[in-house]
DNA sequence: TATTGTTATACTCTATAACTATA
DNA sequence: TATAGTTATAGAGTATAACAATA
């Protein structure tokens, strides 16, 4: 748990990181790597690459996202060959959503891609700064599941 | 300039990255502390509390939207009289923002909210994620800039 | 009766294109 | 002719509410 007495200091970041945050993702939203997915879909391809499978409401509550907005979104991953739809053996009113071995290799073309993108933007920053983003990068995660 | 021969490093990181900061947005959008002000709203406050004053081109440029997206944004802080319109002293086509005295009395008021929601969040973090954040959060700004 | 997922609908935010006024 | 800002319009993404099927 933070020391919060340093209430100052913890105002002037968390404003920096608000403002950062959503700045970086207004970005993030047209510089995209592969036009074809979404910012949300390229999000829960990257959560099932990590998880296996899941259900559609797994997805939702993962992703921050309200069930209609995942129903949509698989929708669209299905559409694309990139999930597979099955029923749920123990469940019938649910479904397993998995990732297709297109996906996978879409990814990996997508992280290369990636990364030249990010050279570009990386070669503003120092090679401290890096070291600072990198390994704010997990704890960035982590706080946006708390 | 970052060292990208660790190039796998660098890709588990912008991954991380990337995710965390669009689940993070996507959350700010709808825990925001003032439920009558959108994030691009807050943001642009933001900004001129530090600019003190800007042009509605200039603060498209620094906010990274089109010009008419910055007009709406404007025009909708006017509305709530947190910003008053100016014309430019030099160029009678362009305007000047400002923020208004009852900006800044929101803006502190928001700051205090805006402590307690990251107190509740920021109890999931240990001290040394937290320091890890707080430090990242200048880089993350100067990254949205670039 | 509660829960999972879907459908129907509306809202918010942003962008592009076309326009006005000024430089 | 170029630039600052606005207006009109369309598109993407999400949410809420109502509904169907299953537990």
């Amino acid at each position: 748990m933070p020391d919060l007495s340093r209430a100052a200091e913890d105002a002037a970041a968390v404003n920096a990181l608000r403002s950062g945050v959503m700045r970086l993702s207004r970005r993030l939203k047209h510089q995209r790597v592969d036009e074809s997915l979404s910012p949300a879909e390229m999000s829960v391809l990257g959560t099932l690459a990590r998880c296996g499978s899941a259900t559609p409401g797994e997805l939702a509550r993962k992703e921050h996202v309200q069930p209609p907005s995942m129903t949509r979104i698989v929708a669209l991953l299905e559409t694309k060959g990139l999930v597979r739809l099955e029923p749920h053996p123990e469940d019938r009113r649910q479904k397993v959503v998995t990732q297709t071995e297109r996906a996978e290799v879409m990814l990996e073309e997508s992280r290369r891609k990636r990364n030249a993108w990010l050279a570009e933007l990386a070669g503003g920053l120092d090679e401290d700064e890096w070291a600072t983003l990198r390994a704010a990068a997990p704890v960035l995660e982590k706080l946006a599941h708390l």
